[in-house]
DNA sequence: GGCGTAAATTAACCTGTGTCATCACGATTG
DNA sequence: CAATCGTGATGACACAGGTTAATTTACGCC
């Protein structure tokens, strides 16, 4: 069950048992690849999509001067460039972060997918977009946030990420990332990040190691952060139980 | 022909006639909204999208100060809110900025086009994938560039944006926006913004008045600002002619 | 089990942008 | 015609975060 966290927890677009035997179909091969490892260039025409199985991704855009600019980061279960799918080439580039396992999807499946299932299809497009509302949170975070709310958004959203992957208890969370990614995700320097994970820490919000992630004190981690979960459409309630609760999504 | 600019010059989703005959029937309504009019709340179920014609739009993300940022602008030509056919819940606001003219998509036209014409139905999905690049370029603005950089970005890719709908020969376009507008789009003060705007005149690179934005430097503009036009998927070369080119999209 | 390198930490200083306040101008309205 | 309001412009000052550089810690490797 390679897609087993695909789409979990979303709200209104659970995936009928048929459904995922198609897209465990279309899988065409499963890949273990290197922690910072470049698996996707901007430009470049794509035939394949990933779904991310294990570890962590992200995907990026180069500054003139060699920085770059995380616009986002991929957990298990996320399908990290589906939208490869439709736009054939990318403006960004795509990495590992750690370690991962990963599914390659061939294009010509999900075309095939496109004209048989389409209300699979609308739920394919369905996942694309919550990378776009996270996009739309990533903006608000860059735009309208200072430092330290820009630290506890992201960890914030990060946690209820992984709570619906089952990769957090909502406390606690492995995250492969070192603190000069937190710079590139945050749009600030590894400096500035140090004095922001330290205050956070004296405040007794949350503890940030590149192994693991403790957050002390939820609350007032995500209102420091000005976090609202809804765009991530995330509903840890809805019942895992394949059957229970088949509802459509219009 | 309501739909005339909707994905014109967009490389590799060339509509068909027929698509676009189709998409003109599923056009329920036309209206004209004044300006700086909400149009589409934070939470509430969604029926229909908004084909934006005339004018333009917004969405916006508020923050708990009464701040908001702006995480798109629309010009003529775009599906502001096609992404709530999926969603079904928008996570930001919606809101015209100057007068504008829409059509209404009704919802249950949009899930007929699914099961009818996949191949449509993948250019809808493009067009949403579209939005969330230029997401992305947003991150990027925000994340690495500084004022004055942001504010050129911005105006660099309105210009290509509305070249490519016909609404700018490339150094002057109308576009109803004041610095305030500017300033929740960059994540600036107004008072910053004007600041910016005062340097870009001096350095005879642009300028802005709210009726009427003058490119004097285009190249210089776009060097300061970092843009790459790429990720609009935009080819200004591609013939118009709708039976030219009749490309397939896979 | 020491070595080498990447990551984390901290300090001193600097600068870009925010904050606050004031004024000017034009459009609209009573 | 005065009053009001939205928008733009500008100056003085404050401060969050950048820059630079040095030091410490953690960790894989021979």
């Amino acid at each position: 069950m390679f897609t087993e966290r695909f789409l979990r927890h979303r709200r209104g677009v659970h995936l009928e048992i048929e459904e995922r035997a198609r897209l465990e179909t279309a899988i065409g091969e499963i890949k273990t690849l290197p922690p910072r490892t470049n698996v996707v260039v901007a430009g470049e025409e794509l035939s394949q999509s990933i779904l991310l199985l294990e570890g962590f991704m992200s995907r990026y855009i180069d500054d003139r001067n060699g920085l770059r600019q995380l616009v986002a980061v991929h957990v298990p279960g996320d399908f990290v460039d589906l939208h490869a799918f439709p736009l054939k080439i990318l403006d960004h580039d795509v990495a590992t972060m750690t370690a991962a396992t990963v599914a390659i999807v061939p294009h010509s499946e999900l075309e095939a997918i496109t004209h048989d299932l389409p209300a699979l299809s609308r739920k394919l497009w369905f996942s694309t977009l919550i990378d776009a509302a996270i996009h739309r949170a990533w903006l608000f975070r860059l735009g309208r946030l200072d430092a330290v709310g820009r630290v506890a958004h992201f960890i914030s959203e990060t946690n209820v990420r992984l709570m619906s992957a089952g990769l957090s208890d909502g406390r606690r969370f492995a995250l492969g990332l070192i603190q000069s990614d937190l710079a590139e995700i945050c749009g600030l320097t590894n400096v500035h990040i140090n004095r922001v994970l330290r205050q956070l820490r004296e405040e007794r919000l949350c503890v940030f190691r590149s192994s693991l992630v403790e957050i002390l004190n939820p609350e007032k981690l995500a209102a420091v952060g000005q976090f609202n979960p809804a765009y991530l459409y995330i509903d840890l309630q809805s019942a895992e139980a394949p059957s229970s609760c088949p509802r459509p999504i219009t």
